[in-house]
DNA sequence: TTGTACGCGTTATCAT
DNA sequence: ATGATAACGCGTACAA
């Protein structure tokens, strides 16, 4: 492999020549530009990232850490990351930190140790406390988490107008009596979800009795495992309203399991509107989560404040958008308004 | 952040000895090996892995071209992969290459444009030759495609026997008279499994006629499209089979708004074994592919052949397995065996 | 067992 | 506009 020494011997000039053409600000004279530029082609040269990076103390890439990498949630997050990063020539480097305090913080371990300049994050579990001490030394984005004190550093969904977009939905396709499946609770969207659709809820004056809500993990089973149980318990409720749409799809294969029918038994709602949600039958009526946008705002946010590449305007929060397909029944009014 | 000479300084030793402790190997004696990670400890010391690549021409990251980052599919190989890697202290970086020549050949150009150790490709567009060439400057190691000269380097899936199975499956269950819904016949994957099934059927004695089978694209559009051409023309067909999950999903959606019902009007066969099979309903009967293990075995290879880690057996070829689930109907034999 | 000195391929700071 | 030269932080023969 040429290196840029030989370059400037072939080129009859000296290495500060060479860098300059190749980092393309400086004045070089147009003659010597095209001198050094036919030398670089001569050679098949190709700088050394590895070299530029020492010197410059730069690496140009960013690291990612997911809870999965699989997943759709993840992936079509990642992808948006991906692309915009790709176009100003910055890697991604990834890691999967499992929703585990220890997983996630060797994760992070590891990035940092490869020297990225920045680090985009999903996580949950790590403490406040933790983050605030790692963005003192390397910057940092945070998705669908908001940090007391980093706030400007946060893209997040308004997981809260998510929750009260199902409440509203629910309500007025008549359910007053329904279940709510929701996920781990210790987690920030978790809460808010359910927040939000019990205040609507409430406010509308059907609020969900605490044991009509089943705390799940945001997994196939849970959504299984809590549709069951309450159905079982609770065979009057209208609807279940699910935190995500894996529980979601998990909740309708119990329901149909239990020999009832979606949605003339009982209606289904999800939350995040992954690609699978189509191929569910009946089609899943769910909240819409722009996961791959804010995958794209992250990065935006890195080029922006990282690099100083101006890529366009900068927004932290998203809002959620309620769809409605075919999972929820439309009741027949039955009692006021 | 403190260099390999301010813990020399304060061990009081000499750069080489710093350096030997980190890497374990060389010979010290304890008492000096004490101090040395002593000072370490003290001045939080982290070796800059930019130093050690430039002076080990090493820069322990492999890089990974999958044709969309998100997708389950993609998912689970990278999670493979990342699980196996990072175990071993080797860094993941990631490219998309959206099954396009050109975009292929970008993101490749990229990971190499990066000086990663090794490369991990699930490449459709690009030519055997190119790859050919590639391998000569780069160790690579191909999924999903076996490239003449490069076999070595390949792990794969027996999509042919895959497409056995399915036939095996369907003639077991009484199918007869079943339309193919298959993938871009470029790709080699698509070809093969269409061979597998229909060589099967020939052997017993049904043949998919020619215009029975559609040229999907591996999407839920392909198989929806596929799903009502066949069918409106001919409503005869018993069963659907189809060259991978997605395009089950949407043969099940376009089934269903013409009207009839699966399985009992027309029973539906996917490829794959996404996750998302079984949130179908009803639940999916498929292939499966082992696509994660596929990604570890890949990582592992290039920690053999690259990095000199023996982590475990080598094997080259996957076999998939068919999974019966509820989407066929098993219709009553009518003519004979 | 430990230390010296050079090389890795750039960038960046000064001069010129 | 161009060149000389010192970092950058570490690995590694080779010497001691």
């Amino acid at each position: 492999m040429a290196t840029i020494y030989e370059v400037s011997q072939l080129a009859g000039v000296s290495l500060a020549t060479v860098s300059r053409v190749m980092n393309g600000n400086d004045n070089v004279r147009e003659k010597t530009k095209q001198k050094v530029l036919a030398a670089m082609k001569e050679l098949d040269y190709r700088p050394s990232s590895v070299a530029q990076s020492l010197a410059s103390n730069r690496t140009n890439s960013v690291g990612i850490l997911v809870s999965e990498l699989h997943g759709p949630f993840y992936g079509d997050m990642m992808s948006g990351i991906e692309t915009k990063l790709r176009r100003h020539k910055k890697h991604t480097i990834i890691a999967a930190g499992h929703s585990q305090k220890k997983s996630e913080k060797e994760g992070i371990e590891f990035l940092v140790s490869r020297n990225c300049d920045a680090l985009i994050l999903h996580v949950e579990a790590v403490s406040d406390q933790y983050l605030k001490e790692l963005a003192k030394n390397t910057p940092i984005v945070l998705i669908n988490r908001i940090v007391p004190g980093l706030e400007e550093q946060c893209i997040s969904l308004n997981n809260y107008m998510g929750g009260q977009q199902a409440a509203h939905s629910m309500v007025e396709n008549g359910h007053q009596n329904i279940g709510y499946i929701s996920g781990p609770l210790w987690k920030q969207d978790a809460k808010e979800r359910l927040a939000g659709l019990q205040d609507i809820l409430i406010q509308r004056g059907c609020p969900i009795a605490d044991d009509h809500i089943y705390e799940g993990d945001y997994q196939e089973q849970g959504g299984f495992l809590g549709a069951k149980a309450l159905l079982e318990r609770y065979p009057q409720l209208s609807a279940l309203v699910c935190a995500n749409d894996e529980m979601a799809a998990g909740a309708m294969n119990a329901i149909r399991e239990m020999g009832k029918s979606i949605p003339d038994d009982v209606s289904v709602f999800g939350f995040d509107n992954m690609l699978f949600a189509q191929y569910l039958f009946p089609k899943l009526s769910t909240i819409d989560y722009p996961i791959r946008e804010m995958g794209k705002m992250a990065a935006r946010l890195v080029l922006k404040e990282v690099y100083n590449i101006d890529s366009g305007k900068i927004s932290r929060l998203f809002e959620p958008r309620c769809i409605e397909r075919q999972s929820v029944n439309a009741l027949p009014i039955s009692e006021a308004i």
